[in-house]
DNA sequence: CGTGCCAGGTGCCAT
DNA sequence: ATGGCACTTGGCACG
């Protein structure tokens, strides 16, 4: 890992030069400071004067993080490009993108901290109990969801989306299958229709749907009475947790 | 704002000790280091060693970010409790909530630098181009929509969510308008399906449904047209920028 | 690039 | 707590 510098309570040209060295060197930035934050794109926002901290990416990712919540109160997505000027004894920090044209402003009045990272990380997120998870799981053993039921095809193209999984039951039956990870509401059966739409328009017949997922809310419940579909309750999968070396640690390991 | 303490290479000791005290005096806090992070609850994850920013907020919030990429790469929400312990020279950063049960384990390895941070904050933030401002420059002008037509409800109920805008045209029929900030697809045509739907089962007659949004995706107005609804292209409104001051500058002043 | 969908979505609001 | 939905959703996969 590179080198980890700081600077305290820093003037506003050396902050400028700080971060710009940062953006040179294709390295993490964090800017604890005092500012105002503008942005003009696919919404237009102001953020008054507060304390927050601002993390800069290398990759162009502008966050803009107050104490409280998940999510930054402002940010710029990847591919952004970054720059920063002194401007009436103010930090200017911008970051804009094009398509979709947008601009975020971060004003600084007064740096607090400052530091910046240079970060070695190849390591991948494996995650369990995924639709992705279900989808197999069901393509390798249909009868978990009915006896006697085929898997055809799975992501089944539409004009209107791609079919989880689509198949044929024991009566020779076309079964539509939307699979929900989590409890569903009312627009995952109308997700369910709407492939189902797409067939009957294309002047099938004898098409089920079957919307799979650990429980359903009670108007979603109501609304596939009501168009004669069907729900049936299967929680995701739990796989065993897959540790696979990333290349990084390979590289860590010659 | 209080006093920023930081630690550069501290042994897993000092680390637990200083995010011990972090959490204590509710600060904001940063922690640079060789991490492998393990997730349970809603679903199951595994992030192998690598070099990351794990942030920590009073509120409970912790997030884990690579050096790429806007999203956080493992996280916990709001109202989750931290804890943190040395464990085999290790430091263990622990965040537990419950409803759901979910656990957050940060295993640091190697501590690169750590930051303790005390910020000012009660700024919000205004946005323009929203979907409310929609409904209300609607309210306020109905005409936009179409000459004649009377703005009766805004958020009617259903069963399946509420109506953005419920009206009355000039032969009396009703107006089920549904509202969006950006481009549509299939999906917000099967929204407003849904709400005449319910106004259907209820027994109403001359139901109208029109979509309003910036623009339409050439399957979307397939299907507006299939089901004999209508869209209306407009752009959200772009109101004047607020910059009221907070209860937090008004303090300041003081 | 646009189209469409999953996500540990988050956040907001109402019952 | 559950329900339903907007969001500068972000991210991915595919045409």
């Amino acid at each position: 890992m590179g080198k980890i510098n700081t600077l305290e309570k820093p003037t506003p040209e050396k902050t400028t030069r700080f971060i710009k060295n940062a953006i040179k060197k294709s390295k993490l930035l964090t800017i604890a400071g005092k500012c105002e934050v503008d942005y003009q794109g696919r919404a237009d926002g102001y953020l008054p004067l507060g304390e927050r901290i601002t993390i800069l990416k290398p990759d162009g990712t502008t966050l803009v993080h107050q104490k409280n919540n998940s999510d930054p109160i402002n940010w710029q997505p990847p591919g952004s490009r970054p720059s920063v000027k002194t401007q009436n004894k103010k930090v200017e920090l911008k970051s804009e993108r094009t398509s979709p044209n947008e601009t975020l402003t971060i004003t600084i009045h007064e740096t607090l901290h400052t530091t910046s990272y240079n970060l070695t990380d190849g390591a991948q997120l494996t995650l369990n109990k995924q639709e992705s998870q279900m989808q197999k799981q069901i393509t390798k053993n249909p009868e978990i969801i009915e006896e006697g039921l085929r898997i055809i095809e799975a992501e089944r193209k539409t004009g209107y989306g791609r079919i989880d999984l689509f198949g044929r039951d024991s009566q020779g039956n076309n079964v539509i299958i939307e699979l929900k990870r989590k409890r569903v509401g009312p627009k995952a059966v109308d997700q369910l229709q709407r492939y189902i739409d797409y067939y009957q328009e294309k002047g099938y017949k004898n098409i089920r749907g079957i919307l799979v997922s650990p429980s359903i809310t009670p108007n979603a419940q109501k609304r596939i009475e009501d168009q004669k579909l069907e729900h049936i309750k299967l929680e995701p999968p739990k796989t065993k947790p897959q540790r696979i070396k990333t290349l990084d640690q390979f590289k860590n390991q010659q």
